[in-house]
RNA sequence: GGCUCCAUCAUCUAACGGUUAGGAUUUCAGGUUUUCAUCCUGGCCACAGGGGUUCAAAUCCCCUUGGAGUCACCA
């Protein structure tokens, strides 16, 4: 069975990046029918942990991701880490190092001095004698000497490091007793049973570190995915500080989780040139293996455009629902339908299309200079007017096919062309010479509301 | 700086030794539309450079250049 996880560390909410690993470690899990588990990394400071994975169950909940099982924190296995490092300990795979701060500090200047690579030099690692008095020890485990480690990435490769290169008995345990991250994901991946890590390729460099664990304490290597890096447009990691990396910020600026999910898969995997996937298409499509091996850059226009497509294909209902997040309530709105339909070609996103319903509901409190300016001329109070009337007088006024027509005997009568009332007519309803068709409008909000706003027009 | 990874249009990508290097987004130009948007049609735009290997290289190898990541008692 595949077992992936996605293993943030408590930040405070779901960032853009750890989203697309999740994504792809659920899709991977679910396609082979198996199991797709969240722990919170929190073995360090004392930060809001449980905001912090509240945050990243909500956004996993508005995406429609859904772990198994209970959330694992770290925080909360400690003594299953103590046991493994006194494991290590008691099999004189681990030591206890002596060695105080201000010495290690010394070490490594001294060696950068030298430009030489900061390495802690093993002076404890066969540390028989009596330790130093008042000294809290930290523990490090015995890394081999020489030699490589190679890690088989499903997406890079093997890759190839050279011991002497990177290596040293690094700590496992601080002086306070906490396991450190290298050691602790190590013993939690091979303890939860994960069977295929997929993560940012910021975590090949660990990656060795981790193997020396899992080799002493005698646990199977799982597959490695180090998927690319997405980058900001200055061609860095994409960090905080880059704007919108909040998950839950696309829901606020009106982003479907469809087209979200669909613009993240296609970031460094594509399947031939298909473009839209659905999440039942990704999930028996996407193969870890398939994963580009360079990083991309993060640009929002193709969101936009995925995000338009699946407003355009999203039933009114759900619609409906969607935009009352976005303070729009339309569900027992007669002319729902036809207004749905009218917009939903028009926006990019939801917040788009809540100002647009706004836009056509409600009466314009001002109107656009340049408007009045092009397309309100000294003939158009009379057209405006003639036409006014012409609705009182006219019977049917139901749906946007009765409006056309009115206008096109009204325009015949009076012998102009389109443009000449239709300028106008827009300027009065919506304020400005830009949306959805006019008869389309005077459906919408009626006769009254079409005659009021001729009114105000022509009374300012 | 050491180590590691990466390199096709502005951007996301296809190509798995043989293609006029394809698609999408963006952009531009037409068309449809009473307007705007949508939509349709078309255009512009790429194999980082240099060596090999091969009948044949965007594809395999090497070098150069460029970019990124990582080097903690953070995760």
């Amino acid at each position: 069975m595949i077992v992936t996880r996605f293993a943030p560390s408590p930040t405070g909410y779901l960032h853009i990046g750890g989203l697309r690993t999740a994504l792809l470690s659920y899709l991977w899990a679910r396609r082979n029918g198996g199991k797709f588990l969240l722990r919170i990394e929190d073995t360090d400071f004392s930060r809001n942990d449980e905001a912090a994975a509240r945050a990243i169950v909500e956004a996993f909940k508005w995406v429609g991701l859904e772990h198994d099982g209970e959330i694992a924190y770290q925080s909360s296995r400690l003594a299953i880490y103590q046991e493994h490092v006194q494991k290590l300990l008691d099999e004189g795979k681990a030591y206890r190092c002596y060695m105080s701060r201000e010495e290690l500090d010394a070490l490594r200047e001294e060696q950068m001095g030298r430009k030489e690579r900061a390495k802690y030099d093993n002076r404890y690692r066969d540390f028989t004698g009596t330790p130093p008095q008042g000294r809290e020890a930290v523990i490090r485990i015995k890394a081999p000497l020489e030699g490589t480690i190679t890690v088989q990435d499903g997406v890079k490769g093997d890759v190839v490091f050279n011991v002497a290169d990177i290596l040293d008995d690094f700590i496992i345990a601080r002086s306070d007793g906490t396991p450190t991250y290298n050691f602790v994901v190590a013993v939690d991946d091979a303890l939860m049973g994960v069977t295929d890590v997929i993560r940012g390729d910021d975590h090949l460099s660990n990656t060795p570190k981790q193997i020396v664990v899992y080799d002493a304490l005698g646990f199977t290597i799982p597959k490695f995915f180090h998927v690319p890096m997405i980058h900001n447009s200055e061609g860095k990691k994409l960090s905080k500080r880059d704007g919108a990396t909040d998950v839950m910020m696309y829901k606020t600026m009106g982003y479907t989780p469809q087209a979200l999910l669909n613009f993240l898969v296609r970031l460094g995997w594509s399947h031939g040139d298909q473009e839209i996937f659905s999440m039942e298409e990704m999930l028996s499509l996407f193969d870890p293996s398939h994963i580009n091996r360079s990083a991309s850059v993060y640009n929002t226009d193709k969101l936009d455009w995925l995000n338009s497509h699946y407003l355009k294909n999203t039933p009114n209902e759900a619609l409906c629902a969607l935009l009352e997040f976005h303070g729009v309530m339309l569900m027992d709105h007669d002319k729902r339908e036809i207004l749905l339909d009218a917009l939903k070609d028009r926006a990019k996103t939801l917040v788009e299309m809540a100002t647009l319903v706004s836009e056509i509901l409600v009466t314009p409190a001002s109107y656009d200079e340049g408007a009045l300016k092009k397309g309100f001329k000294a003939e158009s109070r009379e057209i405006l007017a003639t036409f006014s009337d012409a609705m009182s007088s006219a019977s049917e006024l139901h749906l946007p096919t009765d409006y056309h027509h009115l206008m096109e005997s009204v325009v015949t009568q009076l012998g102009i062309g389109f443009g000449k009332i239709g300028q106008p007519l827009r300027i009065a309803l919506m304020g400005k010479l830009s949306g959805p068709g006019l008869d389309t409008v005077m459906a919408i909000i009626g006769v009254e509301a079409t005659q009021e706003r001729i009114a105000a027009l022509l009374n300012r």
